[in-house]
DNA sequence: GATGAATGAGGCTTCATTCAT
DNA sequence: CATGAATGAAGCCTCATTCAT
């Protein structure tokens, strides 16, 4: 805004509007054509860049991709955090959060079963495990305030629900697709169910068999949850020394 | 009949014992390297073949995979049906439906991944969808048995329950994949929570069997998962501190 | 006529009859997809012998082919010599000559365009000089017999008039083979010309026995190409026009 | 303009120059070897280029045949036009052009024969043959300019001279090729011959037999030149139509 | 003798990456 | 800095010929 229409900002913002419009055109190729199917020298000519360029902004072909990738999971992680208003009650942010995730994987498959493709590319693993994790942290989030709000027994293991959730979702996405129209019903009925499931199954209001829980349950749920921090603990320091290699 | 058991099946016996030879190597390289990762010459030295040979098998290397993929899905089609004695009740059948499901899932991960990588092969369709609905039909069959024993309500949509039961199991694998250490009660865990929730959200009786398993039982499986997660984090903080050395 | 009918002479004969249906299936497959065209697989395939038996045959590719071309030339050396009855005058057996070049080149020309193709194996020279010299013989005969008859000049030097003979009738061939439609007449005119040159260029009694053939026959003759050339080009319009719907 | 003369044109110019390299190294080598004679890497290696760069120049072994063929008729024809002086009286053109054939098929017999070999290229005509007309219509002119001038008979048909010519000539480059030695009296010989039988065959100067020609014979000749004419416009017609759809 | 599976040496072509201009 | 021609290492596949059965 501090930046007048007609003021050119040479050097660094037209890079930066070069990587941009570099970035753009290789999603859009990579989606279409698979990471083999494009050719450096077609990309080149797409975003009007000679092929010698493209290797001042990633130094491969792999890079190139990697950072897509990167782009494209902080876009959506965004978008998710800002598909739920922290206002609604978690149970209604669940909600949100399903019909998005949804609605992104269905819009996105194609690029989302790219990115699967590539966590096998043996050599240089392009798509990290850290990109997802920064993702279905919305869920988990969500999750831990339904805990605390009552909303969801505290006794519940969160990766089940969490496994559930976004297994439900991406397996009806891809059973959704495979069909010859999408009705956007289709997605409420599946999002409806899921989230009546959750409902019934983990949900305290309801007088559900899970809220008889004995106090012995709550004790292994406990203990549990310590072995959780543990293991991260101990994962994050076994990554840690081995990194200083 | 002529022939007893130790004779030499000259001619077409002996090719089809190498065809079958060649087929699980290459499955096995594929897995290990990718579609694209494995050339044919290493997979006629690694069967004893000249490359030439294994043209006059299969006469493309997408037919080679192919054949191998077909394969795979007749195999764990058939092992989906044996898993389950038509004689238990439905839900039983489901249960080890499920636990068939997600031990095969994990068992032959990186092959499912080859699969799903291939479904985007551009020109040549190399994986088709009639196998993967060969192998979901298994499904379909017990669960419309559940529906006509009034074991499950007759209004339930058939293919929501299915894209939660195979979604579900599916990213639950991925989940337990994730992890350092594979134990076999997060499995337990996974197929128990997955069939309490249908039971909870399409059974009629509410008082089911599978509710009814003795807290005992739970608490102790709890436990021992705990147990084997901190075991294995543990076993992987000191290979990975080996690994310095 | 030493050979009963039902009298099968085993070995030999039956030898000789394979040799010959392997002949005479290459000879048609070579025209057809050209010498690097046919592969010895399909060639046994079309004979309904193996590929090794082939080679008991002829040990080579190149050995089945120049047996193939022997045979051929052979095949029209011995047509051309039937072609002209000695009893007639020389230049009369010159005409029958010619007649029987241009018909034998225009119906075999793919054979021999591959005969050509083939005198350029580099390595292994598969159709010999020595083949075509044999052909080229029955000229030589019968120009002889007309320099003794006194019908051709002694002072002419064969080889020019040999020359002009076939390079004229062959080149006309090809010319012929290069028009949409190919008319009996176009031929006729090709050799009365022709013959009617080496007359007039070599001939020693002016008034020779060809140009005493009838002024009204000439006439037909112009009459009948010219008609013959009109009807091919109305055919050929109708034809194309046909093509546009 | 800021350049001398001996400046080096970088980029384009090199490359046109390079191409040319090529294009003779290639000539040469297919000339050698015949068309599936010569091995990629070996031009390459002729020519000081990586195998891959031949590829930047022409994108198929095919092609980069195709074109020098092209430039090796565009080449000759341009010969042919500039061995006769259009001053000359037709006659000794015609002269001229035999003179220029023959030693032009002499000269570049392996490159024609390559040539016709290549026409039977089965999937992809290499050689079209749109270039030897383009060859030929030299003749043609001289030839027409002839009959205009009075020097043929208007009534002859072209194209039974025509055939005649390079059929002849042809030919008799094959036959000199033959022999162990080539004398240039044998070309001499050859040309003088085929010049003196079209003058006496096709000639009006002379007192010849030709110009006995009845009444008769010249109203057929009118009629077929009439029917050349339309069958043209008519092949023409068709053509143009053709070329609508 | 007959068979036809096996051989294996290349053939043409592709393409990510570099580097002289 | 940008360019895009050059590189060159493989890749997949073909096919005449052999030889164990």
């Amino acid at each position: 805004m501090a930046q007048t229409s007609a003021a050119p900002l040479t050097r660094r913002q037209k890079i930066e509007q070069k990587e941009h419009a570099l970035l753009w055109a290789a999603r859009q190729m990579f989606v279409e054509h698979g990471y083999d199917g494009v050719r450096m020298a077609a990309l080149a000519k797409r975003v009007g860049m000679s092929e010698g360029s493209i290797y001042s902004y990633f130094s491969t072909k792999s890079d190139l991709m990697q950072a897509i990738v990167i782009d494209f999971w902080r876009e959506i992680a965004d978008g998710a955090r800002a598909s739920v208003s922290s206002d609604d009650p978690p149970f209604q942010q669940l909600c949100d959060l399903a019909e998005y995730h949804l609605a992104t994987v269905i819009k996105h498959f194609d690029f989302l079963d790219l990115t699967v493709t590539l966590r096998r590319g043996a050599d240089d693993n392009i798509v990290s495990r850290e990109q997802l994790r920064a993702y279905t942290s919305v869920f988990d989030d969500i999750f831990r305030k339904a805990v605390d709000c009552g909303e969801i027994s505290p006794d519940v293991v969160m990766w089940l629900v969490r496994d559930t959730f976004f297994g439900t979702l991406e397996y009806s996405a891809r059973s959704i697709l495979g069909r010859r129209t999408q009705s956007t019903s289709d997605m409420t009925l599946v999002i409806d169910n899921l989230l009546e499931q959750i409902q019934k199954s983990y949900g305290l209001n309801t007088n559900g068999a899970v809220s008889a829980s004995s106090l012995e349950e709550r004790i292994t749920t406990r203990l549990e949850s310590v072995a959780d921090r543990l293991e991260g603990a101990m994962t994050q320091l076994a990554r840690d020394s081995n990194l200083e290699s």
